[in-house]
DNA sequence: TTATTTTGTTAGAAATAACTAATAAATTAA
DNA sequence: TTAATTTATTAGTTATTTCTAACAAAATAA
């Protein structure tokens, strides 16, 4: 029941392929490598690690899919994903293009605990309008207009 | 006047022989090995690597030195690792050891602007009494005693 | 000062993760 | 249904980061 512990390149591979299957579309080579900036024969390497890992499916010139391990390892990095990339633009205040691949790389290195505390942070400092206030103008009032 | 683009292993060599130049100890090969938990040949390999890229001086059976870069970029890291340490163990509350990997990981992906406003948040929570006991009521409301 | 121990280095291998170039299969268009 | 285009794959190379085994230098002890 414990999630396979893989390297952060191929968490990103996985969760690729999870956000293509959420959106509807069929995974394939081309996207996956569109997605995560490689060559197509960089993507097709990862996905036969994954392969032999078992945590996608591949037949040749065809579809990727997760398989059930795959899918958990995949949901639970996009897990974290979401919650830094909350917590850095709507608490920090950062641009999403700046904050993105800070999330991305940061979402390797948190355990799910972590990810609860950061929501958990997130939702304290949002349900209060005077804290969220006082938060605005403490960062204001430290050179952070932007 | 940019720093240098290293891989965040090497940016971990780094810190540690910045570490070890800090508590007035001369770093060596096995010092730098212990620290980072490889065998002696790898620290090796990374200082041969550091030396090339000018971030390093390193002469045979000799002690390990940073140079003006790489003194900037390890000083730069460190400051990282402190911040998003102080914020995992003071404001979300992680046991040290627990939080200690998890910065390690995280100070690779966040820019300096980033660690600023981290910064700003642990101290904007931790200046105000009323904030930081709301804080810390939410949290214990929510599961999370320890 | 020789012997032992510690520390550092080289050589060579393996895994990961990327690339280009060449080719093969599948799809689309003529 | 061929021909052209797109997509996928294989083969081979490179860089990074690790390892073990073997050896060399330096430091310490006998």
């Amino acid at each position: 029941m414990n999630i396979k512990k893989i390297s952060s390149k191929l968490e990103d591979y996985l969760e690729a392929i999870y956000l293509l299957q959420q959106r509807s579309i069929v995974a394939r080579v081309k996207d996956l490598a569109q997605m995560l900036g490689v060559r197509p024969p960089t993507a097709i390497s990862a996905v036969q690690r994954l392969t032999d890992l078992e945590l996608v499916e591949h037949q040749h010139y065809g579809y990727i899919r997760l398989t059930e391990e795959g899918l958990a390892i995949a949901k639970s990095i996009y897990k974290r994903h979401e919650t830094l990339l909350a917590f850095l633009v709507d608490i920090l205040n950062i641009d999403v293009e700046k904050a993105l691949p800070q999330a991305c790389g940061m979402e390797h290195s948190i355990s799910l605990s972590t990810r609860d505390k950061f929501e958990l942070l997130t939702d304290f400092i949002k349900s209060d309008p005077a804290i969220w206030k006082k938060w605005q103008e403490f960062r204001e009032d430290n050179n952070d207009e932007k």
